[in-house]
DNA sequence: ATACATACC
DNA sequence: AACTGGTATGTAT
């Protein structure tokens, strides 16, 4: 039986299933033993054990922080931060709809069109899981043993990068270049221009994406980005263009909701008593002061209900990577083997993408989980697998004897193949 | 600026 | 017996 105490590491090995509404208190009983006991003792479970500790240890830091400040007058603070609000609210644009395209268990949905028998039948991809496979306790990145465990009868097909990607070209050419990222599409003009409704535009990319794929897939309108997972599966849900619509939804709005809002975050704000949007209303001088100016102003803009509503905007690369997770590795000349292999799979990658980079990394996880870093950064680009490997050996040299599950390396400070 | 770690999707 | 590849941010030097 699960006999730790701690809730909040209990919430991190066992993710969301064991609260997934619509279970039966058995079941959830159920899942929690099985994916406890298949965690229990190893490595990774440790590790997590040991950012638990972290995250506990950051967190009595930030009280002990709040408590120094009780009593203190912070009406200037108050004063300070509604000047602030004020600010942001001058710059709500509520001019420009947009389209958020979500497709849910997308990797499945195209295996399926390959072989539609898989439809009946609980099945998975990779270490993900689709909704179907969600009633056993299964979610999202769990991987595939403990699954396994959960639902015998449990299909994994392994992932295939191509054929996704092609059914993403398939579906929608406008926007969806990486098959696993949910779409933005701004669909402001294209309303002007064809005299369509926002429900119209959104009802009419459903169809053309089920026609095409016959994927499942999940649509939100939302001019602020936070819309998706409303109404899943198959969902559509209109958030008008107002700022009072807008402020009530937020007002109920669960953080962890939030785009950039994750597990660690979440915790960090529920100690501070911080659950909701109107939580971060009602706490944000004790949050001004509490938190750095970064993730003050991402609190200030999800508290009034501001996203992105310029999508134009395109972004450069910043960096190219590539890892590889295998068994136990502590021997030398197997780690410059896989080195070597690492640097050639990223030269390839780089000639491919015609950049080159002046910042090597290289990373490192140890057989017990815990993840280091090195890097350099060189007076001119690189770009062949030579170099990577020299550059890497020089890194991996360093941080002999190490016994270790991963390695990757990055590129960084790039730099298109022609200039210069 | 650079190095490293952490959080997030 | 717990992935990969990317971005952003915080902190220290």
């Amino acid at each position: 039986e699960p006999t730790e105490t701690n809730a909040s590491f209990m919430a991190r090995i066992l993710g969301p299933s064991a609260n997934k509404a619509g279970l039966q208190s058995t079941d959830k009983a159920m899942i929690t033993r099985v994916i406890y006991e298949a965690s229990k003792g190893t490595p990774f479970f440790e590790n997590e054990r040991r950012k638990d500790q972290a995250l506990c240890g950051r967190i009595e830091r930030l009280l002990e922080k709040r408590k120094q400040l009780e009593g203190r007058d912070l009406t200037h603070i108050r004063k300070l931060v509604d000047m602030d609000w004020r600010q942001l609210e001058a710059e709500r644009d509520l001019s420009q709809t947009i389209v958020h395209v979500d497709m849910d268990a997308f990797y499945a949905a195209v295996e399926e069109l390959d072989n539609p028998e898989l439809k009946t039948k609980p099945m998975a991809v990779g270490v993900g899981a689709m909704d179907d496979g969600r009633k056993y306790g299964i979610r999202s990145a769990m991987p595939g043993y403990i699954a396994k465990k959960l639902c015998p009868e449990l299909i994994i097909l392994p992932l295939n990068g191509a054929k996704y990607k092609h059914g993403a070209r398939a579906v929608v050419a406008c926007a969806l270049t990486c098959p696993s990222t949910p779409a933005y599409l701004n669909i402001t003009n294209y309303m002007k221009e064809t005299g369509m409704t926002a429900e119209q535009v959104t009802q009419q990319i459903r169809q053309e994406i089920r026609m095409l794929t016959n994927a499942y897939q999940t649509s939100g309108q939302s001019k602020h980005q936070i819309c998706s997972d409303i109404n899943k599966p198959n969902g559509q849900y209109m958030l008008a263009n107002d700022r009072d619509t807008i402020m009530a939804f937020v007002r109920d709005m669960p953080i962890r909701r939030l785009n950039g809002i994750g597990r660690v975050t979440e915790q960090l704000l529920n100690a501070l008593g911080v659950h909701t949007g109107n939580d971060m209303h009602e706490q944000r001088v004790i949050l001004k002061l509490l938190l750095s100016p970064k993730s003050f102003e991402f609190i200030s803009r999800a508290a009034l209900g501001l996203g992105r509503t310029d999508l134009s905007i395109q972004y450069d690369r910043k960096s190219i990577s590539v890892e590889r997770t295998f068994r136990n590795m502590s021997d030398v000349q197997q780690q410059m083997d896989m080195l070597d292999k690492i640097a050639t799979k990223l030269a390839a990658n780089l000639e491919r993408k015609e950049i080159k980079g002046a910042t090597i990394t290289l990373k490192l996880k140890r057989s017990d989980f815990t993840v280091l870093s090195r890097s350099r950064s060189l007076a001119q680009c690189i770009f062949t697998a030579d170099d990577l490997y020299f550059y890497g050996k020089q890194l991996l040299v360093e941080e002999q004897p190490i016994d270790i599950r991963l390695m990757g390396l990055r590129l960084s400070s790039l730099q298109d193949m022609r200039s210069k």
